[in-house]
DNA sequence: TTTGACAAACCAACCAGTCAGTTATATTAA
DNA sequence: TTAATATAACTGACTGGTTGGTTTGTCAAA
């Protein structure tokens, strides 16, 4: 046992549960208001702490946000490349790589809001290493469409329609739930969605681009 | 004549057009960086003008958005109630429901950037009266996909989903336009596109849905 | 001479980031 | 075991700079 503390109460102390809530509380600030509408001192009393202890855990509101990016990314990449092992067809592939955005999605509700700012933003906020994990996500995109067209599965299509395709709607979708939660009462009940039913549709509709005949 | 100038010089007043430069100065501004992230002086700086004329052209910072806002989508609805003529086919009025939105996205180069980032606020900054010309918009959806399913033209889709599928596509594809630009020299030109391409890529994705098997 | 279009200067509020301390806990010494 | 010491974790109060919005006055045109 490494640290006594006064029984039934909580740790006063706590180094790396305080840098967890300020990084939790960060992002929900950002995806809610976007990195200029983000206020340090509204993340330090959503975190429970003093605004000095964001300086303190990390270097700067641009740094907060910068590692909040990064782990994102890295959250689908890793998932990515857990779900694809090598040898899979280009058809498991485009599947993992919606399912992989969508779980990542919705396991962090701040990610899609973020991200959807970030494209409208030009990635201002996106430094050089997360860059390259986004280009390496996407570039899968292209490598199995690229394996697809060869081997015959799939009808020529550019890959940049394909990413837009499968990465677009996804974002939309996760975030504009809490819109969709708000309105709940008034939405009509055959526009409600699961999860799993939006992996099912994003798949069917790339796999349908990608392999069917023109209308 | 109306106005008497001094020859060879621009005009040194001119209301309308000193309020249209401010207000295509905002939009431009919003689109880049939000609003919060704007700055009202570099608005009226980059309209030439003092900051004050803001204020006695407009109500106030959030006044201008709202106005860009609901001219943004009065202009995509003017459009595609113009290019549907009564009796349109579903498809016609899914494909034109696409073009509309290319082609405002196209002639307004900040209406995607602004439109993706209410989506991720949540519509926040969207008065009533804007919201009710985006419900009227996708409404539209909604009843192409009810009328094309009822005559057995279309295989039964979740309306929403459609949505997503039309609108996400576009809006990220015109978003990223500034960005793919400016990555011009490294991108492989197979991934360049024309705003035509993009159109019948999504009209032929989303007939594709809602007449296609499951694959 | 009146008035609409404009600008300089100003103000109060806000906000990222800092700093001089304070307190809880771990470590060491006795 | 405990008292003394060290230091990591934390806070209140402040600052310099910024920003949305206002006020007051100027100037061109009718």
């Amino acid at each position: 046992m490494t640290a006594r503390r006064r029984s039934g109460s909580a740790a006063r102390r706590n180094a790396a549960a305080t840098r967890e809530r300020l990084f939790a509380a960060a992002a929900a600030e950002f995806a809610a208001r976007g990195f200029a509408g983000a206020k340090v001192d509204r993340i330090a009393h959503a975190a429970r702490v003093n605004k000095a202890m964001l300086y303190y855990h990390f270097k700067s509101k641009a740094g907060v946000y910068a590692e909040i990016l990064h782990d994102m990314f890295q959250a689908v990449a890793t998932r990515l490349a857990g779900s694809t092992p090598p040898g899979s067809s280009p058809e498991d592939r485009i599947r993992a790589m919606v399912e992989a955005i969508a779980r990542e999605a919705e396991a962090r509700p701040h990610f899609p809001a973020i991200w959807l700012r970030e494209i409208a933003e030009g990635g201002t906020h996106v430094d050089k290493g997360s860059m390259a994990i986004v280009a390496g996500i996407l570039h899968q995109v292209v490598a199995a469409v690229k394996e697809g067209v060869s081997s015959k599965r799939f009808v020529p299509a550019n890959p940049l329609l394909v990413q837009f395709g499968i990465v677009a709607p996804l974002l939309m979708f996760f975030a504009t739930a809490p819109l969709r939660r708000r309105a709940a009462g008034r939405l009509d009940t055959a526009l409600q969605l699961t999860t799993e039913q939006v992996i099912a549709h994003v798949q069917r509709v790339t796999l349908l681009t990608l392999q069917g005949k023109h209308p």
